[in-house]
DNA sequence: TGGTCTCTTCTACTGGATGTAGAACCTTCG
DNA sequence: CGAAGGTTCTACATCCAGTAGAAGAGACCA
């Protein structure tokens, strides 16, 4: 399973936040943002590609190694990796159905509405 | 997130699996048959003290103080606590309705036709 | 009641994952 | 060719999980 520390998981989020491709450098510069605003701690950017090596090495993030800042991108959309890792989650058990039902019983109603929809049969 | 190791992983199984309470020996005991049956490489008791103990801490775990030779219970059934678990990944994106229909992409037939019935409609 | 047996708790070490970053190496532009 | 900036290597601290010995505590028998 792709379990992720709270720097990683906040780069993701910062990568599934942003269209483009990104530089360790800016990076660094929107965690600096993101992280903490009042204090601010700038990261150096070798922690920062680093971080960013070990989310490549586990397949969430890859990098365009032409261009000389290399830019790195999410691989997936938040969404898809959210969803696999739900996936995952539910097949270790044996009763998935029984998992399926008590899982529905934890969503919103809204949430539920769009399940209906998204299984209309 | 609780996040279990393999060991724990595969005592929570075994309390998933029994009906009553166990001890830590007899813990123990069924840890030698399910950990590679042919090794069979049996664990000291207080190793698996150690690990009741996390997952008590963890508050997977619960166990009778009152007998002595201690005995251990799993807390909640196995698919409450996956269901949990997938709805605590599901709350970690933002657009929760997009995950789910990556979601439901990835469930079998069988396990999109109970949905459908658990969500009657 | 004291000794022993068994069980539990304390303490500890190892290994791997993650956060963090300096040092060394490489590349490119002026 | 050298400086500036970018990347890779190496390293260390911390935390979690696996593993277990040593010490403490309760029960039971002689």
């Amino acid at each position: 399973m792709a379990t992720l520390g709270e720097l990683e998981r906040t780069v993701m989020d910062l990568l599934w936040g942003t269209p483009g491709a990104l530089t360790a450098n800016a990076l660094r510069d929107l965690l600096a943002l993101a992280t903490d605003e009042a204090v601010g701690k700038e990261l150096a950017v070798t922690t920062v590609l680093t971080v960013l090596s070990r989310l490549e090495k586990k397949g969430l993030v890859e990098r365009e190694r032409e261009t000389r800042p290399h830019r790195y991108r999410a691989i997936t959309t938040r969404e898809e990796h959210t969803a696999e890792l739900m996936h995952e989650v539910l097949v270790t058990a044996p009763d998935r159905e029984a998992v399926l039902a008590r899982f529905i019983g934890s969503v919103s109603d809204s949430e539920a509405q769009a399940l209906r929809k998204l299984l209309g049969s």
